[in-house]
DNA sequence: GCCAACAATCTCCTACGCGG
DNA sequence: CCGCGTAGGAGATTGTTGGC
């Protein structure tokens, strides 16, 4: 059937978990990458979520089986208790708290394929405050094998269009101690922290295509990372009256749809996110939709190439033959 | 100091067989 | 079907050493 050659875009996930607000994760990735997984449940089912075992190491990016001693060290590590500093909770101001970002999992006999988790909301609160939203790409993150490359990932996405006095170059500075507190290494020397980096860098390189470069300042020492910012497209590049019917179109060919318990809201923040054109793979769906909704095959001739465009298109011929 | 090369250890992933 | 344990390999991580 020709409608399974289009390949949707994932749905985007926040995470406010980027900073190392997290203990320290040593050699490890899987605790991150778990954290994402978990924050991207909380958002969709509150604070206490079950999870199938086998849709955790889907979220992690695990394939193959025997990994559970794995997963129950990551949780481990997640409910390791950090300190944290003026924040406010619920309306009242804190100045010192301790708080781990997992209560509680529990895998109970009689519901063996099943971890029963329990979210602090008040970590979640901290980390908001603390850090801001990033939205990320589960599907990406769990390509990660390097912890360099996960953190600097996550930080690109944060500061993905930054405003600099050159327009074209996003940079982001740090130094050595806040990127060993990122990375959870204690390294002594720019050079031993840059070895990992450059792996990071490769590996964020092969896996997303981004072309990230990072140097150290010796002068004012610290790292400096940048990177091209994209050609901005206008807002809103297919036509208006289409959005609502996409959104519809995109809904039926996104199977995970299914488990979004408001649908309503999700159409909104769908609009939203074409509207403002953050919708990834916005035009291998527009494209997708009038190529097998009204057959148009020169879609060329809609699309202007320079503002990345595209002028709507009157000839209504749907295509019946679609599913003989 | 920094860096490249070497080396030891660790992590991640897969394949396979076993048992429910 | 699912999960568990194990072995083994590729590659990641980190420490060390010698040269500049």
């Amino acid at each position: 059937m020709a409608i399974e050659k289009i390949k949707l875009p994932a749905i985007k996930k926040h995470n406010s978990l980027t900073d190392g607000y997290i203990p320290k994760s040593s050699k490890q990735v899987l605790p991150d990458k778990l954290l994402n997984a978990l924050y991207y449940k909380y958002e969709r089912e509150g604070n206490k979520f079950v999870m199938s075992l086998s849709e955790l190491k889907q979220l992690l990016g695990l394939r193959s089986d025997g990994n559970v001693e794995r997963i129950y060290e990551a949780i481990g590590i997640l409910r390791h208790p950090v300190a944290v500093k003026d924040f406010t909770y619920k309306g009242k101001k804190a100045k010192w708290a301790s708080v781990s970002f997992l209560k509680e999992a529990v895998r109970w006999v009689e519901k063996e394929n099943f971890i029963e988790f329990e979210i602090s909301d008040m970590m979640i609160e901290v980390l908001k405050q603390k850090v801001g939203y990033t939205e990320l790409d589960l599907d990406i993150c769990s390509k990660f094998k390097t912890k360099y490359g996960l953190k600097i990932y996550e930080m690109y996405k944060r500061y993905h269009r930054i405003k600099n006095d050159d327009k074209n170059l996003a940079i982001i500075k740090k130094d050595l101690d806040e990127l060993n507190k990122k990375f959870g290494s204690e390294y002594k020397t720019p050079s031993g922290l840059l070895r990992g980096i450059r792996r990071g860098l490769k590996e964020i390189k092969k896996i997303t295509g981004e072309d990230i470069s990072c140097f150290y300042d010796k002068k004012k020492k610290f790292f400096v990372f940048f990177w091209k910012i994209p050609t901005r497209y206008p807002k809103l590049r297919i036509p208006y009256k289409r959005i609502d019917e996409l959104i519809e179109w995109y809904l039926e060919h996104q199977k995970e749809a299914i488990d979004i318990k408001n649908i309503q809201k999700y159409r909104e923040s769908l609009k939203k996110s074409i509207l403002e054109d953050e919708f990834d793979g916005l035009d291998i769906l527009y494209r997708g939709m009038m190529m097998y909704k009204y057959n148009i095959l020169n879609i060329e001739k809609y699309y202007d190439e320079i503002t990345g465009k595209y002028k709507d298109f009157n000839n209504y011929q749907p295509k019946t033959s679609l599913f003989d």
